[in-house]
DNA sequence: CTAGGGTTAG
């Protein structure tokens, strides 16, 4: 295209850069914002908003990201809105709020959009307090409670201490999808409600919503956190035979996690050898600690050293060594 | 003619 007739226009851009973004390809992304700049399409606030999502959708693009956005010629909500969104991504939560307040100092006004992205930075940093300022600047503004906002603030609220609030809302809240079920759930989980957690799963299959593999470790964390290791196991075969979903590594460290922290090592242990797919480094730490925890010392120094072989650059694999020997 | 978000073990 770029040697024949056809030029790219401004309105070529965006569909590339989103291109780049889903690929996660920075120094594909680079090169096209560079292209963008050969071109002088980056005085376009279109172009630039969508450079800055492509830039936070890349690893290590973050700083880049940051620095178109620094310097475009004009920032709309949606521009905001990328930035914010991009600093949640990688978890720079603390530097997500600070731009929403910035935000609200230059005086652009935020949409429900804006708003998820904030709320998942308030539920990252266990922000209550913000949280509630959030939901009560939603209401004072006017701003459209989509089913995704709802959501964002059941998240919230369920993972920031306040299951009740969440509760609330979930019960008030027309077209619930199946994120909102999860969001109950695994903040019910968190607060080692594991029979109430059980009970809206069931509650949630009940009124057709046929559970997916997100629901699923949000119930089997329930279930470890609440020392239901029967239920935990009927649940994890259920998931295989009757709702035919593949078990994914953090299935299989839910159960492993479960049956750690019943004491049950041995056969966290034999779980393990018997699992389809590799191991991963939490799942062996999970296992070393309840080594520690429960006195089997000699399994656990075998299986740090393992982890070690694997990952000798993580020191914390090391303190973990050590804290064996200290025992 | 384009654009930003949304549940995932420890």
């Amino acid at each position: 295209m770029l040697d024949g007739a056809v030029l790219p226009n401004k309105f070529t851009y965006p569909f590339v850069l989103k291109a780049c973004a889903g690929l996660g390809d920075l120094n594909l992304g680079k090169s096209v914002h560079g292209s963008v700049v050969k071109f002088g399409f980056d005085d376009d606030v279109h172009v630039c908003n969508t450079t800055v999502h492509m830039y936070c959708c890349c690893s290590g693009g973050i700083e880049s990201a940051r620095k178109v956005f620094d310097e475009m010629p004009k920032l709309d909500s949606v521009s905001w809105s990328a930035m914010i969104g991009g600093y949640v991504r990688v978890g720079w939560s603390t530097d997500a709020v600070d731009l929403f307040r910035e935000m609200q100092m230059v005086g652009v006004r935020p949409d429900e959009i804006t708003m998820v992205s904030v709320l998942s930075a308030c539920t990252d940093l266990g922000a209550l307090e913000l949280g509630k300022w959030v939901e009560s600047y939603i209401d004072k503004e006017g701003i459209q409670k989509t089913v995704e906002l709802s959501n964002a603030l059941i998240d919230m609220f369920s993972k920031c201490g306040d299951v009740e609030k969440a509760l609330k809302l979930f019960r008030n809240m027309s077209g619930r999808t199946i994120v909102s079920w999860t969001s109950v759930i695994d903040g019910l989980a968190m607060h080692g409600r594991g029979m109430e957690a059980m009970s809206l799963f069931e509650e949630m299959i009940g009124t057709g919503v046929a559970p997916d593999d997100v629901a699923f470790i949000g119930l089997f964390s329930a279930c470890s956190h609440s020392g239901l290791v029967e239920k935990g196991k009927s649940y994890f075969s259920s998931m295989v035979e009757k709702f035919h979903i593949v078990p994914k590594i953090e299935h299989y460290g839910c159960m492993v996690d479960m049956l750690c922290r019943a004491g049950l090592v041995k056969e966290a242990l034999e779980f393990i050898q018997k699992m389809p797919i590799e191991p991963n480094p939490i799942v062996l730490r999970t296992l070393i600690s309840a080594c520690r925890a429960h006195g089997e010392l000699k399994l656990g120094e075998s299986i740090t050293k393992q982890l070690i072989r694997n990952e000798p650059m993580q020191e914390s694999n090391y303190v973990l060594l050590s804290n064996i020997y200290a025992k």
